[in-house]
DNA sequence: CTCAATTTGTTCGTATGTATA
DNA sequence: TTATACATACGAACAAATTGA
């Protein structure tokens, strides 16, 4: 009786967006596709892949959630970057998902910031030994002015960061620390205006995260990093005693 | 002339599907629910967010996708557990996608498991000093037995590592653990079998970890921590020497 | 600049598969 | 087993964005 138009299909258990998405996934694989190389249309898909639009769509969805397909209304479809985005996303989700120990979230971020920073020091400093980088410097400069002008300088931060460990090649590594400063910086905002002199004392780290690096010395390196997140846990250890008394 | 019907949206720039699913988080943030609750139901939303099952299923699909819903078929769906998956799969694809340096991403994977294992060495140490714990050991032993059988011990692994790091408090740094081991398992099988010999010394060195632990030796968890990936990272640079030549 | 073609975005109606009571 | 509620799938039509003639 039943015609069961499913045998196509390995599995009958798994749904057809399902599928396509694989299938997707698979053909990007097989033809070497990079990220920004442009995908078949959605017909297209359609009829190579048997399916109808909604199915090709709804996988796209997925994929696109993933960063592993980006789609621009009215061109077409590439292959995405693959980024960190969706774990950002997912992350700040996480912080906002708990009513309760607010500041936990925001805390465990910052404890595994400082976690790779400290882990990797050797590698910066290793990579960093005998040059000088003015731009890591201006950067630097640049937070000082701000600081005085009592501006926010999150632009300089984040480029500090990154330009701090762009000459390592574990891009998994430097992927996942800006990740983790993203998450960070969309999660912070809750814990209020930092102490003037606890953001001195921020910037006067970066500074001598700086010169350890350009020295090579990874005791230095260590010390920094260890002042450079130690106001925040300070905020963030008395937010926390505020939060439950 | 214009109806302008989106002026109900905050901007007309967003889509509809993209709207949704940032309506959707907020109801979950605004009303607290928490990982497995119930959601209303496709229909329901439809009316409340004034929108097309479609769109609404697109939206879903997103969320679905970065495991902040779930959707059980023909039941309904729920608030998902918001896990590190949608990360695993991501770096998985990411590990398929490059197909010149093939072991790149799987050492990249491996340098930042040994960074977060040394850098959360402390409080590993602290937690566990004076305990003993039956499983962790019975864990290993198990391992030895699988490998005098010539069998793999992948689930034994799995649970050692969880369990070691089961008495930590920060969340975030054990589901991060879990994931990188889950992507590693995912991309290693391209490396072929290991060496029995290294098979052996990785066993031995999930002893000492367990042993470092719970005598509180920091030092002593450094090194076996380091005999645990060193076969592994020896494997891995033969294999990139052997596909580079 | 305007127009037309292409491609994705949105909606609706209908039929089907699935889980629960 | 039946009935109900629900998610899944398909196809057609129209809207909106982008590109290029």
């Amino acid at each position: 009786m039943n015609p069961d138009p499913t045998t196509a299909n390995k599995s009958r258990a798994r749904s057809q967006a399902s599928t396509t998405m694989s299938e997707i996934k698979d053909y990007i694989l097989r033809t070497h596709l990079e990220p920004g190389d442009p995908l078949p249309t959605e017909t297209q898909m359609c009829e190579s892949l048997g399916v109808s639009r909604s199915s090709v769509r709804e996988a796209v969805r997925t994929l696109s959630a993933l960063d592993i397909v980006e789609v621009r209304h009215g061109h077409g479809m590439f292959v995405g970057n693959v980024s960190m985005h969706p774990m950002v996303e997912l992350l700040v989700f996480r912080g906002l998902l708990n009513p309760g120990d607010d500041y936990r979230s925001l805390a465990e971020i910052v404890e595994v910031r400082a976690a790779l920073d400290h882990a990797f020091a050797p590698a910066v400093c290793r990579a960093w030994k005998g040059r000088h980088d003015a731009e890591l410097h201006a950067a630097v400069d640049e937070m000082v002015r701000r600081t005085e002008r009592g501006e926010a300088f999150a632009e300089q931060d984040r480029f500090f960061h990154s330009r701090l460990l762009s000459p390592l090649d574990n891009r998994l590594f430097r992927q996942l620390t800006e990740a983790f400063w993203d998450v960070h910086m969309r999660t912070s905002p809750r814990l209020g205006a930092p102490d003037p002199v606890d953001i001195r004392e921020t910037v006067d780290a970066h500074r001598a995260i700086a010169d350890a690096a350009e020295a090579g010395d990874v005791d230095a390196y260590h010390d920094a990093v260890r002042d450079h997140y130690k106001p925040l846990l300070r905020n963030l250890q008395g937010a926390r005693e505020r939060a439950t008394s």
